[in-house]
DNA sequence: AGTTAAACGTTATAATATAGCGTTTAACTA
DNA sequence: TAGTTAAACGCTATATTATAACGTTTAACT
């Protein structure tokens, strides 16, 4: 019998890691980059990504919308847009493509394009440096003559503790 | 001195092949593939695929839209939704997740999933079957313990001719 | 303290996409 | 070949995602 999951559950914020140290630190870490680059984490920029690091999930620009609202009255959508500009410009998140949302991103400022995999279970995403595709995509492009400006690259499916769970379950 | 490059101008479309034989081979191998798989390329899916397939750019759904409407007066969004649904199921087309835009697929069929070469100034989308990319990208998905659904694996820059032609004006 | 640029507030609207339901068309089947 | 069924399409409405434009406030720099 296989057994419908819950996507909530047992994810990599639950079972992997103590998620406020995660978010503190991904927090730390961007105060410090912005410090040392002059430009301002402001209180609103600070809590825009105080929410995309709520979790692991890539989050829709109008979800955090709703979410700031109580603590930020006069939130609009040119609010979320333009923190999400300001964070995306400092490597601080990821813009998925393919789903029209954010995620916090864990390589702050250097390398920033990196392989997102996206679980369509738990909706989470992971980076990865994937040095080895990176490397095969420039000998790619190089071949191509195309110069390149920036990158997407991602991946959807099920991730590893999904398949899991749907083999404990069945 | 630098001039300013007129992006439609001396693109893949004009210079490096007959155009209108690229369609028409698009268009034939789509109505064979068709019929083979026994679906519907209907006259409202074949006319957007070959709206689609009228430059090599990557194209929006409501620019499709306005094309079609001389022709097909009752068209509005789900008609070309549609039209677009069908197309990506049957591997007549690429979603470019990054531009939200659809370009033609000249791999229809096999193989569906390729790198995209999205250049900023013509415009125009090269695919790449980019071997070596890919079986990077497995052997790293493999590593995550990740199953892969699908993938998009889109880069932003500058094509060969686009190049060129910057040199050329100097 | 005055000047300037960045950040933010606010309103409006553009651009992208889907839902739902009724009608027509095409494919199947008896 | 008429009846049945599912797919395709028409149509209306609306949801979702994103930006423009302009005035005000705040913060940084003289």
């Amino acid at each position: 019998m296989t057994t419908h999951i819950h996507s909530n559950q047992n994810t990599l914020q639950s079972l992997e890691h103590n998620h406020n140290d995660c978010v503190s630190e991904a927090l730390v870490t961007a105060e410090h980059l912005c410090i040392d680059r002059g430009v301002q984490l402001t209180p609103i920029r600070h809590k825009v990504l105080e929410l995309i690091w709520e979790s692991h999930k890539a989050v829709k620009a109008y979800e955090l919308l709703d979410r700031l609202k109580p603590l930020q009255q006069a939130a609009k959508p040119a609010t979320i847009y333009r923190a999400l500009d300001f964070l995306m410009e400092q490597g601080l998140i990821h813009r998925v493509e393919s789903l029209n949302a954010f995620v916090g991103c864990r390589c702050s400022g250097h390398q920033h394009e990196q392989l997102l995999l996206i679980c369509k279970l738990c909706q989470e995403v992971e980076e990865r440096n994937a040095k080895e595709v990176m490397s095969a995509l420039s000998e790619e492009t190089k071949q191509a003559g195309f110069i390149v400006y920036s990158k997407a690259i991602e991946v959807h499916g099920l991730c590893a503790k999904c398949q899991d769970l749907s083999v404990e379950k069945s």
